[in-house]
DNA sequence: ATAAACCCTGTAGGCACTACAGGGTCAAGA
DNA sequence: TCTTGACCCTGTAGTGCCTACAGGGTTTAT
């Protein structure tokens, strides 16, 4: 029923310097402490830092995991506010998807240049050199 | 012929800052001043930093681009290592874009499941928290 | 008894900038 | 001539999200 930090960290994968971080931020509450001043989870701080990782893993930032910790927490409230922060992540992560693969193009295009002389003769510094000296 | 800091940020659509900043971390020489103690940039400083700033368009990190100077400046070396640089960047490119189209799979089947009610039967929320409780 | 493994606090580092405080300098207009 | 605004200088601190110490104390296993 009381977890160390170590065991909550190993339960999320989680370093546990990081847990230390996210109670430093105030993301997870302040632990109460044992007699040797160890911190002393429950399982409701458990499930508050998978909460958090399930999140980071899905890309969201910190911010808005603290806004989406909020919004869960007040259970009679409408999710329109989740449904509008999970949209817009994930315009978010589509415009990286789509900036990544552009650059991944233009790279590919930079290095397929280079057919392995001297610098001197090499495309890829070529594309990287401004246009025009 | 010489160019205050102000025109070749501007010519690069660098900040200045970040100019000053390329400076303090030796990926730029030390510029000659005026009598104003203002910066004075000749054409090879303006090519060097157009250099940098299409490289990191490219998404290189700063030490790839210190690596491709580097490289560059010796134009009778032969360019494998450029190539191995840059490949291994594309590889860098194409698993993030991976790992982005994952992520976004998910976040999108996350989303589509909520259909709007309150917090309390809110599906993404319900996603986001831990499996079992 | 000792060693390994765990915990504590506080601070600094990493990436690639960006912002600011608190100044000096220069060009153009009133 | 004066003043306004745009530019420049240095140095430091902040951003996001951790991660890595340093320098201690505690617990567990052998």
């Amino acid at each position: 029923m009381a977890f160390t930090i170590g065991e909550i960290g190993k339960a999320t994968r989680t370093n546990i310097e990081t847990v230390r971080y996210y109670e430093r931020i105030g993301l997870l509450a302040r632990p109460n402490r044992g007699a040797n001043n160890y911190r002393s989870y429950g399982q409701d701080a458990l499930d508050r830092l998978s909460f958090i990782r399930r999140s980071r893993d899905l890309g969201f930032s910190l911010e808005q995991v603290r806004a989406l910790l909020g919004l869960s927490d007040d259970r009679t409230h409408d999710c329109a506010e989740v449904d509008r922060i999970s949209k817009a992540h994930l315009v978010e992560v589509e415009r990286k998807i789509e900036d990544l693969t552009v650059l991944g193009r233009e790279l590919r295009a930079v290095i397929d240049s280079c057919d392995g002389g001297i610098v001197a003769h090499c495309r890829i510094i070529e594309a990287l050199a401004p246009p025009e000296r």
